[in-house]
DNA sequence: GCAATAGTGGAACGTCGTTCCAATCATGTT
DNA sequence: AACATGATTGGAACGACGTTCCACTATTGC
């Protein structure tokens, strides 16, 4: 009783690689990265495991694309500023956000480091930081700085997110049990980590984030001596 | 036959935490992350697995004891030098030689932030933070950044070094096959990428690195030097 | 000597990613 | 209308993993 046009099916109950990703981006929100598996997805999909191997070779490969829907999707909007040092702040926020809402696309990124996801963030800021005035072996460096620092931020982030799902309570409290931690050490042994544990706490991501991206692109302004990062208001 | 001193045996055959970390230590650097496993540990060190969770509450716990030893190592040599923008260098130089030389130290680091090893380095690259001038607010969100950097360049180079065992090659031919990938790409859609393709298989890893670290260092001293922290918008 | 406790070895459990295969469905040919 | 073919499906089965459990041995305090 179903109709099917030729070869694309648009039957909502066949499945298809972009069902199968969707679904995985829902699983992973839900559960994290330990929440996307492949039964939870052919129970959630209604069938078995085999169909799904049909569509996408293995979990890596199903994580990639998940990945790239939420990073394609950061990258579509904004970011087209005139300033490529605000167009480079901006960038980076799509990022940061993105990888927020879905804390799993952090720790993604970090294990295929040559696909697609992370070539479309690399490439995105590799034009900012050429139109920024880089050139040569520089333009390189610089934009690889700049993914690192976004990566390892990322990374960060998702395994905050991991820990307090763990504990099953909300991230403030389960930073609250690091902060505890690090007071507790021994103020001769770590003076700094003692002293910074009230911040730990208190201090807002993002914001930490920013600070961070304007600080790369003053130094990018500083090394050169040309620019000064006056632009960044 | 065995002597043993009442507390402290120091019988070679038995079962001692260090001993189980040293072992794990081995085993990562052979095989990477997947190379650790509770029946490969248990066979080496003839025993059971039971006999190992009696000395340590799980892989986790493991992990990061394994990774502190490394990364105590690292951080117990150099980095004493008066100017604080010399130590910082040497100091986050210290820990990328670690991290090279054993990648899952960085994977590991990214999947527990809060625990001793990352305070370590937290703490001691703090330090140099503040003696550079930094205070208040700004020491903190400085030492953050540097800590994320750091983090993802290790786990890039966990990545990458996965990447290059999975294909059985070394790492310079793992990274020429992203580089055809990008090479590959639509010009049009991936200007930065295809055109910096050639420097993946080419660049220096250490070189990069370190041009990192000089490009926060130098946004460090741009940025106290001009601006109040209302840029945050 | 003897109970108590620290420590050991390995079988067993449940879950995971992945593979395999018989059954089903849609389609082109006769 | 009947069949052959290849794409697609559902689920059983496999091997490996982290972890738990427990019978057992060795050491210690009394």
């Amino acid at each position: 009783m179903v109709k099917h046009t030729p070869k694309a099916q648009a039957d909502e109950t066949a499945l298809s690689r972009s069902r199968i990703v969707a679904t995985a981006i829902q699983l992973l929100d839900e559960g994290g990265e330990p929440g996307l598996t492949f039964r939870a997805l052919s129970g959630r999909l209604a069938t078995g495991a085999g169909a799904i191997y049909w569509h996408i070779a293995n979990k890596r490969e199903l994580l990639i694309a998940a990945s790239d829907v939420i990073v394609a999707g950061a990258l579509d909007i904004g970011a087209n500023r005139s300033d490529p040092a605000q167009a480079l702040r901006a960038l980076a926020m799509n990022v940061f956000d993105a990888m927020q809402a879905h804390p799993w696309v952090g720790s993604a990124l970090t294990h295929a480091p040559g696909a697609l996801p992370m070539t479309r963030i690399f490439d995105r800021i590799g034009q900012q930081v050429r139109a920024l005035g880089m050139a040569g072996e520089r333009e390189w460096t610089m934009t690889a700085a700049f993914c690192h620092y976004l990566l390892g931020v990322g990374s960060r982030n998702a395994a905050n997110a991991a820990m307090a799902r763990e504990c099953g309570v909300e991230r403030t409290r389960a930073l609250g049990t690091v902060a505890e931690t690090w007071a507790a050490l021994d103020e001769k042994a770590f003076p700094f980590a003692t002293s910074a544990s009230r911040r730990l706490v208190a201090h807002d991501d993002r914001e930490d984030f920013l600070t961070g991206i304007d600080l790369l692109v003053a130094g990018m302004g500083a090394m050169t001596g040309t620019r000064t990062p006056e632009s960044a208001a």
